[in-house]
DNA sequence: CCCCTAAGTTCGGAAACCGAACCCTAACTG
DNA sequence: CAGTTAGGGTTCGGTTTCCGAACTTAGGGG
C-alpha cells in the first residue's frame, strides 16, 4: 500500500490497484468468489505458504473485504467470507474473465462456467457511457486531471 | 505466472489475475491508459526501481500487452505503448475505478475524470445477463465446474 | 572535448516469500 | 482417561525478489 506515491498518484484507481496488486491477493478473491471459506481450503487449493494466507487474509478483513466469522464444526472454528464491500469486486473479476476469455484461453476452455440463476443468461461485462449508452473503450474516453 | 496451479485452478480467470497480480503491474497498467510511454516517466511518476520497471515493462511486452516502439528525439530511442490486447483490459481497470469511488474514496475526491469523448457523458461498468439484459452481482450468477 | 539525455544494467543490503516443523485446544476413540 | 485428530494458525532458516544508488552506452550540442 505504501506503494501508492503521495502525489496526484493518489487517486480511486491507484488505491484499488495497489491493494488488489499485491501477491497472492487476486487469486485470493478469486478462489473467495469461487465459494472457499476456510484456511485449509484457500492453503490446499492456491498452494500459497500459510504464513503468507494469514497476512493475506488479514489484510482482507481490515480492509473490509473479508469477514472472520465463527461457524461450528462441533467447536468452534472460523471462516472468511465476502462482505458487501467484497462482493462489490465481482466486476473486476468478471472483467478479468472475459479478457482472460479472449486473450489467454488455454487452449482447452476455462474450468468453469458462469451463468445467470434466473434465466441461464450468459454473464457479461460492459462499460458504457450513462448518458448515451455507447459501448466505450479506452479510445473514446477523455481523461481530465484534476487540480 | 507459476503461482497457478496446475491442476483446476488453470482458468481464464487466474491466468490473468496471476500476471496481473504480479506486484506493480496494475500500477503500470494505469499510468499506461494515462498515457505514460517512456521508461523514465514510468519511473518517476510510480517510484518504482529501475530493474524492475524494466522486467516488468520486459513481460508486459511478451504477454504482448505493450508493445516497444521506436521514437526518435533527435536519435532512436524506445516507448512502450499499449496494443489492442492491452487496450482490452480498460474494463478491468474502469471496475477497478468503480470500486473505489465507493469504497476507498480519499475524502478530497479523485484526482481525474473520464467522459466520454463524443457526447460527455460519464462513463460506468456493468455486468449484466446476455439473454435478459439484468444487471448482475455476485450472488446473481451461479458457478458450474467442468470436468 | 566535455557534458547531457534516455534507457537500461549492476550490485550489495533489505524485505517478502517459501516449506517444513511446531503449537494449541476441543473433541472423538479405544 | 490417555492418545489421536483437525482446524487454524505461528516460527524459523534459507531463497527470491525488491530497493536505491551508482554505473554504462551512445548520439548530439555547446
Amino acid at each position: 500500500m505504501s506503494r501508492v506515491k503521495v502525489v496526484d498518484e493518489l487517486c480511486t484507481l491507484s488505491l484499488p490497484a495497489a491493494l488488489l496488486g499485491e501477491r497472492w491477493t487476486l487469486l485470493l478473491l478469486r478462489q473467495a468468489f469461487l465459494g472457499t471459506r476456510r484456511f485449509e481450503d484457500f492453503q490446499s487449493a492456491m498452494d500459497i505458504s500459510r504464513s503468507v494466507l494469514t497476512e493475506r487474509l488479514a489484510t482482507f478483513v481490515d480492509e473490509g473485504i473479508l469477514r472472520r466469522v465463527p461457524y461450528k464444526d462441533s467447536r468452534t472454528r472460523y471462516e472468511y467470507r465476502l462482505t458487501e464491500k467484497g462482493l462489490d469486486l465481482y466486476p473486476v473479476l468478471m472483467a478479468l474473465r472475459k479478457w482472460g476469455d479472449k486473450w489467454m484461453a488455454p487452449a482447452d476452455g476455462t474450468s468453469f462456467d458462469l451463468h445467470h440463476k434466473d434465466c441461464g443468461g450468459d454473464v457479461d461485462v460492459r462499460v458504457e457511457c450513462t448518458t448515451c449508452g455507447e459501448d466505450l473503450g479506452a479510445r473514446d474516453v477523455r481523461v481530465t486531471r484534476l487540480r
